[in-house]
DNA sequence: ACGGAACTATTTTTT
DNA sequence: ATAGTTCCGT
């Protein structure tokens, strides 16, 4: 038992306390993963069957990484635990169990994709005005009602819903509900939300599988339990009602997925659901300087309503958090991506220690562009999907179709893609005629010539024919085979094919590195069943880190703070702190939503360990129009005795003109009274800069191919200078140019807008 | 049925 | 800005 050797006392009560209920309060970089892993090692060590231990997390990769972890421990038995999102648990159990609901085995999950556009169908039949039926909203309203297990048929009897609906002027939405739970049945399809709802009308209506499954998993851990919404709130409870072997772990300091139901009553009321809960605070921080955990402190102390706990680091105080200012969007991308390499060559850090963390996606733009452009490689995580891509869905709806006829949506996509004369008439012709003798889809298709005739019978029955016959080929063949057979003979690959542009190359790509995937787990030798169907099961769950390959790449990482929670860096840069993008606009309604958004700024911070940059811009692209921006509040909660004054950022005024590089100069000291608010508002964005250079009337850049040295130029904002170099080929070609005010400078002709004078 | 033009929502986060 | 949708003429 060596490894319990190393563990603060906390942390190795937390995990010898195997039996009854324990609540593990982890402050961010606890040692809280060490804890689970150690927990269940220890399990295992002292005989418990790994079969019999259950552990959920909430993403893949956290999943994949604890059993990594616990394997490194206990080695190959790792294999047999039950570990995973809850969403993947769930599903693996469902198709077990789904015949009981009533459900085939082979059902199909329906993604984020499948469920609006079923949405927009539902819609569009009832007549709806879909401004006010806006489908994200429907959506979430019924992705609410089933995170809190109210089925269609109680939703519509709930006198309050419908009060709050029709007051609302959405009267209708209780139907809406109802059409879409029964059109998915049809389709024997689940979406997110169902896979999580059906598991409980499943235990809840068959006391003898629910008995099952609590004997199975004789202890159950929760990875994250602050984020869990009441649906899954309730299996838990369910599954650990026998033995109460049950463990939390969380922070609810770091609750950040109330938005999509989540409910942080969830862990501030365990101690009620289990009274004689062991609870163990993680308080010490492992991972951060002083600095950093005393700034994310002061932060979350503006939060109401938390357990109490007091997070402290043993660690160097380390170095002060640095602010910076940019004039755009653009401008901080620059002024990040030179202080990482800065940083780099300063501290021999290498550019997988960086991070830069947003609020939205949309913000990885400026970054990725300013990184390119000085040739600092770095990887985005999240953001699209490889699975989420057109041309994935399209292949994958085929797969679908096959080992699932009914999956309406699969068959919509695909119906007439390639274009195979289905138009949208003869789609109408088939919901209709389904419709009129209650029918599926499906039916109708695999029977076109009894509905239809003439031409759309013949291209309809074609399509049904087709999909028979990769039926009947999926039964004999691999998944690799069958995949391949799929591609070529619906259309999708010739398609791609004929289709030269990068675009269309890259799409045809991407379907290869999708069947080079299925040809690889085709040969996999350690699953006995190799089938496509198998391989479809949890398709619809996997993200993008499933399909990460080259994981120890040097490169810089670049994610949403949502998609960095569980990670660490030791140089950070949280980016965009700004009113209205962070905390979001859409969260300054409520005091529990601005709280959320500060529970995302904390743990944007506390993934720092050494080094922490936050950065702002006063303006910003945001759909296609400059809008000017106020500093975030959060930065002004932050401890000013964690903030470095005295940073101060090369300007381009600076005496030394000739040794400047680089071209922000936007940054700022940090004054202490530059976040109060209100503030007036720039009304030119050029007035912030020092020394900017205001272009000559009527600046249109020239076209640069001619550009000789010796030319003299003007450059929109570095003004006039000399060109004395130009070197690299055609499209890539540097210029040096002396500028009179700024001294020498290389620029990229591609990017530089520059006026040929003479 | 299809292709191109015009239009319009998107931008919070993810299983 | 961009991509996705709808509209309209062929």
């Amino acid at each position: 038992m060596d490894f319990l050797a190393g563990l603060n006392p906390s942390q190795r009560g937390a995990v010898e306390q195997t039996d009854g209920p324990v609540m593990i309060v982890a402050g961010a970089g606890s040692g809280k993963t060490r804890v689970i892993t150690y927990r269940v090692a220890h399990l295992i060590q002292k005989g418990v069957d790994p079969f019999n231990i259950l552990v959920l997390t909430f993403t893949n990769k956290a999943a994949k990484e604890m059993r990594n972890r616990i394997m490194s421990v206990v080695g190959a038995e790792a294999k047999n635990i039950w570990m995973g999102t809850f969403h993947s648990v769930f599903a693996k159990i469902l198709r077990v169990e789904a015949e009981l609901i009533g459900y085939p085995r082979n059902f199909t999950i329906y993604d984020t994709d499948d469920t609006k556009s079923l949405l927009r169908s539902i819609l569009k039949e009832m007549n709806l005005d879909d401004k006010l039926y806006n489908v994200n909203h429907v959506y979430g309203r019924i992705s609410q009602a089933k995170n809190n297990l109210i089925s269609p048929q109680e939703y519509n009897k709930n006198e309050a819903l419908k009060a709050e609906d029709i007051s609302n002027g959405r009267g209708q939405l209780g139907e809406i509900y109802m059409t879409y739970a029964q059109r998915c049945y049809r389709a024997g399809a689940m979406d997110f939300d169902d896979l999580l709802f059906k598991t409980n009308v499943l235990l809840n209506k068959h006391p003898e599988v629910l008995h099952k499954y609590q004997h199975q998993f004789k202890y159950l851990m929760v990875d994250e339990y602050q984020d869990t919404n009441f649906s899954q709130y309730l299996i838990v409870k369910r599954l650990a009602a026998v033995n109460e072997n049950i463990c939390v772990v969380g922070d609810d300091a770091q609750s950040i997925y109330a938005f999509r139901g989540a409910n942080i009553q969830n862990i501030l009321n365990f101690q009620k659901d289990y009274p004689t809960v062991q609870v163990f605070k993680l308080e010490q921080n492992y991972r951060s300087t002083q600095i950093i955990v005393n700034a994310a402190n002061s932060v979350i102390a503006n939060n109401q309503n938390q357990l109490e706990k007091n997070v402290f680091s043993d660690n160097e105080e380390g170095e002060k958090i640095k602010v910076s200012r940019a004039f755009s969007d653009n401008e901080e991308g620059k002024i990040v991506a030179e202080l990482i390499s800065q940083e780099k060559s300063l501290k021999s850090y290498n550019y997988k220690d960086f991070a830069i963390l947003y609020r939205t996606n949309a913000q990885s733009r400026a970054m990725e562009e300013a990184l390119r452009k000085i040739n600092i490689p770095y990887k985005i995580y999240g953001g699209t999907s490889f699975y989420q891509r057109k041309e994935i869905k399209d292949l994958i709806a085929y797969f679908r179709l096959t080992f699932n006829p009914n999956d309406e949506e699969a068959l919509k996509r695909v119906i007439n893609y390639p274009r195979r004369g289905i138009g949208d008439t003869t789609v109408e012709k088939i919901v209709i005629a389904a419709d009129q003798h209650q029918y599926r889809l499906w039916d109708i298709v695999a029977n076109a010539q009894m509905f239809m005739d003439g031409r759309s019978a013949a291209s309809v029955g074609g399509f049904g024919q087709m999909i028979l016959s990769f039926q009947a080929l999926a039964k004999t063949n691999s998944a690799f085979d069958t995949a391949m057979h799929i591609a070529q003979h619906s259309g999708i690959l010739k398609e791609l094919y004929e289709d030269k542009s990068v675009e269309g190359l890259t799409r045809y790509e991407h379907i290869q590195e999708l069947l080079n995937g299925i040809k690889e787990f085709s040969e996999r030798e350690d699953i006995e069943e190799r089938g496509l169907d198998i391989y479809m099961q949890d398709i619809a769950l996997l993200t993008n880190d499933d399909n990460d390959k080259d994981p120890n790449a040097d490169t810089v990482s670049m994610m949403t703070i949502h998609s960095s929670k569980g990670l660490e860096f030791p140089v950070v840069f949280i980016v965009g702190l700004e009113e209205n993008l962070f905390p979001s606009q859409l969260a300054l309604n409520s005091r529990t939503e601005l709280e959320e958004e500060r529970r995302l700024f904390y743990v944007a911070v506390t993934r720092a360990e050494k080094k922490l940059l936050l950065s702002y811009a006063t303006s910003r692209y945001r759909w296609g129009t400059l809008n000017n921006c106020e500093p975030s509040r959060f930065l002004d909660e932050l401890n000013p005795s964690c903030l470095d004054l005295d940073f101060k950022p090369r300007q381009s005024s600076s005496a030394e003109s000739g040794s400047f590089q680089g071209e922000r100069i936007a940054w700022q000291q940090k004054e202490t009274d530059s976040f109060s608010k209100p503030k007036p508002k720039p009304f030119k964005t050029t007035s912030i800069l020092p020394k900017a250079h205001t272009p000559s009337a009527g600046f249109t850049p020239s076209d640069t191919n001619s550009l000789q040295v010796g030319m003299e130029v003007e450059h929109e904002r570095f003004g006039f200078g000399k060109v004395v170099n130009l070197e690299g080929s055609k499209g890539e070609v540097k210029a040096t140019i002396f500028f009179k005010d700024l001294g020498q400078k290389q620029l990229l002709l591609k990017f530089a807008k520059l006026r040929i004078i003479q």
